[in-house]
DNA sequence: CAGCGATTCAATCGGTTGTTTCAATCATTT
DNA sequence: AAATGATTGAAACAACCGATTGAATCGCTG
């Protein structure tokens, strides 16, 4: 078991908060969330919070980067040795989708969900931990997409690169930020792997033919 | 002045609530709103809101529906005789723009921008008024994208369809509920007016792209 | 076993929330 | 002007929040 569950009764009252504090914050977020169901969930009093990490926003903060490190070290961005599609178009192709695929896997793959619910949460409340998730996380991961893109867009802009990157990002971000949304025009109930894997396998191949088109475009 | 502002001292203690609403709620949304910054805003006492509407979510729903009615009101969708691509290529092209760019223009255009970060607390926080907006306003625009874009994709499933609107509907929605993530790769500090022309022209070459080379696919 | 720091517990503290009360005030009609 | 219903106002309500207290308990060392 690599991710315990938030009522797994072992491991330290720490631990324990933590693993609660993921889920009712990935939940409700950071305001709505209430320190009692916290620790009615971890099986701690709720002085333990504030004994063990001082503050309800600590506790916050110190969830969120471990949930981050976990999420992106469970889920690595194939390394790039960017391919130019002029000389070898297969491999070239074959890395785009890979990359695509790898940053869909880990926003729609069968990663515990509350890791993507959470920093979710964290990036539409734009709360203060925002400018740390940006810069130590989720810089460096855009920053492979944005690379591998421009390879495959010769000449063009760097914001037109950045905007095929926010578009491949949006796309998956949506069927998470928006459940319900996407699942009422869906006609479904339930996020289903087998959607999640349509949509990522949706995003990979528009992704795929917006770039060929954009690269014979002037 | 179409659009009152929410301090605007005229106008009775039921429309300067809503007014004043409208704004609280779209900034801080439903559960982080109080009452009492509600009023103070509105220039009226607590008591107000249970007297004409009953409680705040009452307030809320019909500030809602009054916002959406606005929005929807000032930024009509073309009304669509669906032209077919094989028949009239140049026209079924334009349509087709013509209805994204409706779409593009009502989430990132230059309308009070209160209006549509209303409507984004509310699917965001998936609240109890997510069914009756679903039902009753997005889902006509939403039918009327998924129309055009089923012509021109012929003899692809309805579940192809729905995904390639929802991706056109992702793209632009992302800048409004991420501001921060796509600011901070873009390298700007605000979402200027041409920011958010170029991101609509944006998803709707890559929309005319993408059905062109699916259209072609197997 | 005695001692002691670390940890947990029930109880409580201000403070804020949405809601309610009821008297005062306003607007309209008789 | 008097009366009546609609509206507003200040104050308080119960419920909930995060934080805090101080005593009780645990786990270890000497």
């Amino acid at each position: 078991m690599t991710h315990p569950l938030p009522q797994d009764p072992h491991g330290d009252t720490s631990s324990r908060l933590m693993d609660a504090a993921a889920t009712v914050f990935a939940d409700r977020g950071l305001r709505e969330a209430t320190v009692r169901d916290i620790c009615a969930l971890a099986g701690a009093n709720v002085a333990a919070i504030h004994y063990h990490f001082g503050s309800k926003e600590e506790l916050y903060l110190a969830t969120l980067r471990r949930a981050l490190r976990q999420h992106f070290d469970a889920h690595p961005l194939p390394s790039l040795a960017p391919l130019d599609p002029e000389v070898d178009p297969a491999g070239a192709r074959a890395q785009l989708e890979a990359v695509v695929r790898g940053i869909g896997q880990g926003i729609l793959g069968p990663a515990p969900e509350w890791h993507t619910r959470l920093l979710l949460r964290c990036l539409l409340e734009a709360d203060f931990a925002l400018p740390t998730v940006l810069e130590e996380f989720l810089g460096p991961r855009f920053g492979v997409l944005r690379g591998v893109l421009a390879v495959h867009l010769p000449g063009k802009d760097a914001q037109v690169v950045v905007r095929h990157a926010l578009s491949v990002v949006a796309q998956l971000v949506f069927y998470r930020a928006f459940p319900g949304v996407a699942l009422h025009f869906l006609g479904a109930t339930e996020l289903t792997p087998e959607l999640r894997a349509a949509a990522v396998d949706h995003v990979v191949t528009s992704t795929r033919r917006v770039l060929e088109a954009a690269r014979r475009a002037p």
